[in-house]
DNA sequence: ATGCCCACGACACGTGGA
């Protein structure tokens, strides 16, 4: 079972890429974000087409997110737990079969939070908290499953061309880092660098400056498992040469592979 | 030292991204 996350920075400037990318890679579960369409606008058909199932949890505008499953989707959840007055479109989950047990994938959008600090710090530092506790939740049904998507978190110094540009940075800063830590050591596997021990591997290139073409990149999005699913990891990549592709998101693909 | 680029909404540039 293949599954990928990819932040496409509006679904309408992205459907085509979006569809070149997936005959190409043939994932079964994708999870996108940024869609930045309310539910009815987003080309559902294109990926039915396909042979997707899919599921929308739209904005006007705005974030918003999605998942593409070739498998049947048995069960689903809109909106991340915690704080009902939340109205930012930013999680969705389903659950698909696998081999030997059910398969969860939730798909994130995590709040930028700059600048820092500040209110748009703060919401997303109480949004690292909900997720944490929603992956606490999940881990005690001792299932594989996986929380996917754009973190916006920078990991460690290896996942960024230059550390000290980005010190005190939202996605990099102690504080932030600190959470995402927090959450691996609840027993999460970062799938891609579980993998791959080479640094400076990225997802993010901006579009200013010649970022692409210089490599000034930094490693945002993630794939996190639970000890069930990383048991059954077997493969996992960045699909980086899309960046190069014609209009193009600032973000690539990014995948791993199951036995499940 | 700063802005560079891109998408959105709805016409002009402000907001958000990271």
């Amino acid at each position: 079972m293949k599954i990928a996350t990819w932040n496409v920075n509006s679904i309408k400037v992205r459907k085509e890429i979006v569809s070149d990318w997936l005959r190409e890679a043939e994932p079964d579960v994708v999870c996108l974000q940024e869609i930045k369409c309310v539910d009815d606008a987003f080309p559902k058909k294109a990926f039915e087409d396909l042979n997707y199932n899919v599921l929308v949890h739209g904005q006007k505008t705005y974030n918003g997110v999605a998942i593409l499953s070739k498998y049947p989707i048995e069960d689903h959840m809109i909106g991340l737990p915690g704080d009902k007055s939340d109205d930012q479109a930013r999680y969705a989950e389903i659950v698909v079969s696998g081999e030997s047990s059910p398969v969860r994938v939730g798909g994130l959008y995590l709040p930028n939070g700059n600048p820092a600090p500040g209110p748009k710090y703060d919401y997303k530092l109480a949004w690292m908290d909900r997720l944490y506790d929603h992956a606490a939740g999940l881990l005690a049904n001792e299932e594989p499953f996986l929380l996917i998507g754009d973190y916006n978190i920078i990991p460690h110094e290896d996942d960024v061309h230059d550390a000290e540009a980005w010190r005190e940075d939202a996605l990099f800063r102690r504080e932030s880092r600190t959470k995402f830590n927090r959450m691996v050591h609840l027993g999460l596997t970062d799938a891609y660098r579980a993998l791959h021990e080479d640094a400076h591997q990225y997802t993010f290139w901006d579009y200013q400056a010649g970022a692409w073409q210089k490599n000034n990149g930094i490693r945002i999005d993630h794939l996190l498992l639970s000890p069930q699913a990383a048991d059954l990891l077997t493969g996992s990549g960045i699909d980086a040469h899309v960046r190069g592709w014609e209009k193009p998101s600032d973000h690539v693909p990014v995948w791993c592979e199951l036995n499940a």
